[in-house]
DNA sequence: CGAGGGTTTGAAGTGCATCAAATAGTGTGG
DNA sequence: CCACACTATTTGATGCACTTCAAACCCTCG
């Protein structure tokens, strides 16, 4: 287990004794679909690192509408940003891919950070970063339409270097990632299929080939203010 | 100037001796409506405390098209992102009400950061609950409507322990209100009126008036995740 | 008083949501 | 290995919200 949160990029910059103390005291758990990790405004004891699966982080309304913050790979951490004030979640946490999971006291993560400048900067700048990103789902919200959004995700999955003909695997559902990119699972599958037309993507199930990523770029990138390897961060989300 | 940089809320933390050297090496500036204080891309070198006026940030796509991320008020800095990795400002900052702003070398920024944890457990604080204000943005985007929006807006711009009747200026054109919403000018302008029959506020020009934030609230706050006093920042955006 | 930008109003079009229903796909127990 | 149940996905038809284009209005300021 040591190595694998040892080598969780916003970790990077921990103290072996953090380390140390947080492999003494987290628990790792497994987690099924559908798994509730958390709830919206639990007391936030412990901050959960991602090993495996993948988790939804989410808020909703009095009417049960749900609306998607985020939906993390392997690698992340979640549940981190009650360290200052009340405490408490400001999201539920669900599990969407069966998930491995370390639990860890919040404590031990604060401590470091009021005494490790280099754990406290590395935060800072993965929060920037990720800022940056959360500006770019702004901005297409507003800018880009059905089609292009999912272009514009399929390509933030994709290895930039990757030369010629290209495979992806849609990493969840499909009704889901609709609701990750803010729109219906009818409008989803109707976007689609103009994308397939648009730019000649091949789409099977949840496996999407295409010849080369220009007629991609070309439809997507046209509508937003970055240009194509715009992916700067450490992975999709 | 002291004062006024030394009570700027996510510079709070920060030593003497940091005010010191940021008071020797500011430069004051008044910058006129419309000015240009960077551009997207510019290496960045300096920081911006905004201390009266109003600043946008904002995007643009190749067509012309801007997408706003901010409307800052007095109070907030800018540009100071790029401490991070290579130092270019990923957005360009523009006035939109007559501005004071104090420049400051991020590397003045940048060391303090790196020796002081308070001031950078502090900017971590104010990162966290900014990214916190930002989930809302994008929930609001896809679950509120337009007139819903403006309300929220508005709601947001009232001290929160407000009772009774309550007037309201809008802080900058409405134009650019609506842009800041994520609307045209003309669905701001329909949706105000739509508002106004539908609970009552009273408008003219950039004034707005109620007898009670009540009918606002349970209007604007309905399709929402947050309850009422949900403006737990600072201030508005 | 006239020019120009901000704001409103009107008419028409587009994209997405919604409701309804068919189809494909998956896992289950027999 | 098949039939059933259940979910995910697609397709169709319709409505609504917002955009777009056009023009009028209003207000401020030289």
């Amino acid at each position: 287990m040591g190595d694998s949160i040892r080598s969780i990029p916003i970790l990077e910059g921990g103290s072996d004794s953090f380390f140390d103390k947080l492999e003494a005291a987290a628990i790792g758990r497994k987690y099924g679909k559908g798994k509730l990790v958390f709830v919206h405004e639990d007391q936030a004891e412990n901050f959960y690192i991602l090993t495996s699966g993948w988790v939804k982080l989410f808020r909703e309304t009095l009417d049960g509408t749900q609306s998607i913050i985020d939906i993390l790979p392997a690698g992340h951490t979640f549940g981190e940003t009650p360290i200052f004030e009340g405490g408490l979640y400001p999201y539920s946490a669900e599990v969407v891919e069966a998930a491995d999971i370390y639990i860890a006291p919040l404590s031990i993560l604060k401590e470091e950070l009021e005494t490790n400048t280099k754990l406290s900067m590395n935060m800072l700048s993965h929060l920037i970063r990720y800022k940056r990103q959360q500006d770019r789902e702004l901005e297409h919200m507003t800018v880009q339409n059905a089609p292009q959004r999912i272009g514009c995700f399929l390509l933030r999955l994709v290895n930039q270097s990757e030369q010629g003909s290209v495979v992806i695997h849609l990493p969840y559902d499909k009704t889901l990632l609709a609701a990750r990119l803010g729109m219906q699972p009818e409008t989803f599958s109707r976007a689609l299929a103009k994308l397939k037309e648009q730019t000649g993507i091949r789409v099977n199930g949840a496996t999407v080939e295409m010849d080369s990523l220009d007629q991609l770029v070309s439809y997507s990138c046209a509508a937003c203010s970055s240009e194509f390897p715009c992916n700067d961060l450490t992975d999709c989300k």
